[in-house]
DNA sequence: CGTAACGTCTCACTCAATGAGACGCTGAAA
DNA sequence: TTTCAGCGTCTCATTGAGTGAGACGTTACG
């Protein structure tokens, strides 16, 4: 649910512990070998993930041992092995199965010319499962695929509130009090239910600076062959672009990706 | 002092420790999923490697916090990740930079004396993993190595689509209209179907004019060693020095270069 | 309503990873 | 040749990251 790094006894020294995983390291020298335009001496990579001497030596050479990496047979630097070569062709092959997903939410995003994304409940908050951007601007790095946000003050987060039961939802209206992000950040629990109450009526959800200041965001719903709500697809822009007046006219357009959609999930 | 409290069903006799290597193990799990033909349950995986339960969760977490696994919509089973995607192309691109594998792009290139690539599928569209140019011409910094193009109106995305299995092909197909990026672009389900049909029985894919106006494409596939196609090598070129009469000409050095790429890729 | 299967949590234990420092090698400058 | 500098390798005390048995929740199902 929170974060992943478990500092437990750690008191009152503070972000004086950079010590970090075997793996984690192993796994940022293979993406910087990858993403290289050519061979990296080892110097270079220690340097660059600031790694000390002898472990950056170990981990490399552990990535060698596994035919992950390679060396440059007269410079002893460092390239990427045909294990690596195997391996990635795997991915691929397996990420194929998310391709129409992604096909369909880039066709979206291609229509209306802004970032959309798709996502799912889970826990307590919204997984983004997918995203296809069109310009880089700051919530790029911040709201990528895979990170989390809140539900209350987000178009997808609402929605989701809005067509889940009746007890579960009341369960998660009474489960504490929801922060403001914002000051259009709906707080108290009556607004917020009046809120679910029309999106429900209306079948889609909007965010007007709920979450992030001058961003705007609208989100329909993916349905399942049994009409239920089993994900949505939401389109965020600055809110310049993309506002109360512009919503009838994407509200087709997503409601388009939303039942192509449905048919993948079905 | 050691409690023998539970005796193992097995490994009466064995003094090799339980040897465990976290990053070996990560890995290990990383190209299980990639290898496998579906979803994996977590249980499966622990039980493939002979991983604890606890262990395995634990290193499955770990990589879905990364980015590289993720977990499948209703079902909670584990499928690839998007960053595994993104380290895959990185991946295929810097093994494809390595020097003797380069110089068949080159040379195929050089022979044919028009600008070659080679690429793959991620993601629902196809991927450049490199490139050589023979000339300045405007597609050059358009399409240059990393940039992605649609499948459905090119020589290569064409190819990749009749070479996958049926089940994924039609949801492809289904995945939404198919912009017509020229009066040429197959935008019809059907047509483009039965397009498929015929290069899947060819054994090669021809872009005539479908992407852009007055450019030519021929793509042959690039087959591992299973004989399944991962890659695709291609030319392209104005259509008033590439085109259908020449079709059989580019044919074998085509194929020769992808016979010559297919080692790279296992 | 068991019950069975799976996921999550806890918690001592300990082994694998760590990194400062010493040492060796090779190649280029003096 | 000698000297020096830059890298890679080796050693080893230290420690904390990883481990996994067991207990505990949580669904799915007959």
């Amino acid at each position: 649910m929170k974060t992943r790094s478990t500092q437990l006894p750690d008191t009152s020294d503070d972000a004086a512990k950079p010590k970090a995983a075997a793996t984690d390291r192993t796994f940022a020298i293979l993406e910087l070998v990858a993403s290289a335009s050519g061979p990296l001496a080892v110097k270079t990579i220690g340097a660059t993930l600031g790694l000390p001497k002898p472990t950056a030596h170990r981990l490399v050479n552990s990535l060698i041992d596994k035919g992950l990496l390679a060396r440059d047979l007269e410079t002893r630097d460092v390239i990427i092995g045909v294990e690596a070569a195997r391996l990635a062709v795997g991915i691929l092959r397996a990420s194929l199965s998310r391709a129409p997903v992604r096909s369909v939410l880039r066709a979206v995003s291609a229509e209306l010319g802004e970032t959309c994304n798709v996502g799912v409940l889970d826990g307590g908050d919204v997984v983004y499962l997918d995203r296809v951007e069109v310009e880089h601007w700051p919530l790029r790095l911040q709201f990528g695929v895979g990170s989390r946000v809140p539900m209350h003050c987000t178009a997808m987060g609402k929605l989701f509130l809005a067509t889940l039961p009746d007890g579960m939802r009341s369960r998660l209206l009474a489960s504490g009090p929801f922060s403001a992000q914002t000051a259009h950040t709906l707080t108290d629990p009556d607004a917020l239910a009046a809120e679910l109450e029309r999106i429900g009526a209306r079948g889609y959800s909007l965010d007007d600076e709920e979450y992030v200041v001058g961003v705007f965001c609208v989100a329909v719903p993916i349905l399942s062959s049994t009409g239920r709500t089993v994900a949505a697809i939401a389109v965020q822009a600055p809110k310049v672009r993309l506002s109360h007046d512009r919503v009838e006219q994407v509200l087709p357009i997503l409601r388009r990706g939303a039942e192509a959609l449905s048919a993948q999930f079905g």
